[in-house]
DNA sequence: GTAAGACATGAATCAGCCGTCATATTGAAA
DNA sequence: TTTCAATATGACGGCTGATTCATGTCTTAC
């Protein structure tokens, strides 16, 4: 997996000047991807980074101020690079309701496909609290947004959608941090649908007739 | 405020044998709830907590192995208090539906009065992940066994009880990090209102029109 | 009252690793 | 070709803080 392209959107106020500073720069910061990845934030050290990146150690404080620096640098990249995926797919999503549950579907998907940068987002929390707080931020605002148009076009029932997105964003990263990183052997589908269902109708019973239920015993 | 009473129930796989070593061993464990509380695990330090508890630095290592070990200690202590405490406040809900707003009060409640412990859990993540997934796991069978006795009771929809925990605690420790930890000024009763709102009836718009009722059928 | 364990002390040890710096190399512009 | 800013190097300084240990002081059992 060619991640260096990813770097490239996320261009750094210390930006390189040269081809050859540019290259160097991302193959530091997609080795330091791996290390704080692996190893967590402190444990991780700078001579893992430069030695994964085939550098000397030097040549990291070339590039980067600090461990924290580089470490800020990749929260700020994972956050775009997550909401760019999971935005695309939602795109296409015909309904809010409906785009619950790919979103769900997308950000699970983008989990396991990135463990390691799950981790060092849930480390921010403690490393770099201002990131860490942006870049839930961010999130927040994008999914008040959605469900705020969702309403204006009568789609969903109106109601706080701060404090809405706030609990989506929960359960997302939850049934993320369960079904993404701790058991990626269960079926997607599965589990987005049994949730969405659960956010598009709560947990209430249905004043409906006798839905079709297959396991309705007891 | 006397924690160390709390402490009472943890009792260690090291336990001291004189009144005077668990006196000690409290003293040192509430200091070290203070001290990984305000610094985190990596930057507290073992000095830190023995000058908090008032003893001295080799004090520390009669009563514990390592500065890991206290910790899960704390973690698993924390544990106990929390579900006993949301335990307590859900046991009087009159459904289970009420229920998921009590225990959403409950818990911001807790980490209003307990924001470093609750640091503490989720630091717990990268410096004990066994105790963190006990941790968690724990809550969600809990939670588990509770919606499974309200499908029984008829009180909610039958579903995917395991699914819909994760989601649900996701949501719940977001909107304790929201509104407990970044936020304690917003009105609890106005989250826990529209939240409830949200987990009981989902995002979907009622279809039945123009009466705005809250208690219906049943 | 007196062992004998339990408990307390804090200076000394020891290891890890971030970040600096003096020096070397590269490559593109002039 | 020359020049010099950008980039690369890696040994080393310096600091931090966990854990050890040799030595005392209490408490309890008898």
């Amino acid at each position: 997996m060619n991640h260096i392209s990813h770097f490239v959107h996320t261009l750094p106020d210390t930006a390189p000047k040269t081809a050859r500073g540019q290259k160097t720069w991302g193959k530091i910061l997609e080795a330091a991807e791996y290390e704080f990845g692996e190893k967590g934030f402190h444990e991780a050290a700078i001579t893992g980074i430069t030695q994964r990146a085939g550098v000397a150690m030097g040549t990291f404080y070339v590039h980067f101020k600090s461990k924290e620096e580089i470490f800020r640098t990749l929260i700020v990249h994972m956050g775009k690079l997550t909401r760019s995926w999971i935005g695309q797919r939602v795109a296409e999503a015909p309904s809010r309701l409906e785009a619950e549950r790919m979103g769900l579907q997308a950000f699970i998907e983008f989990v396991r496909q990135h463990k390691n940068l799950y981790r060092i987002v849930n480390e921010a929390q403690f490393v770099a609290p201002e990131a860490y707080r942006d870049y839930y931020a961010a999130f927040s605002q994008a999914y008040q947004r959605r469900l705020d148009e969702a309403v204006g076009r009568g789609e969903i029932e109106p109601g706080n959608n701060e404090h809405r997105a706030w609990a989506l964003i929960g359960a997302n990263v939850f049934l993320g941090q369960h079904y993404g990183i701790w058991d990626d052997s269960v079926d997607l589908q599965e589990v987005t649908g049994n949730v969405g269902d659960l956010i598009v109708n709560g947990l209430s019973r249905k004043n409906t007739k006798k839905n079709d239920n297959k396991g309705d015993r007891e």
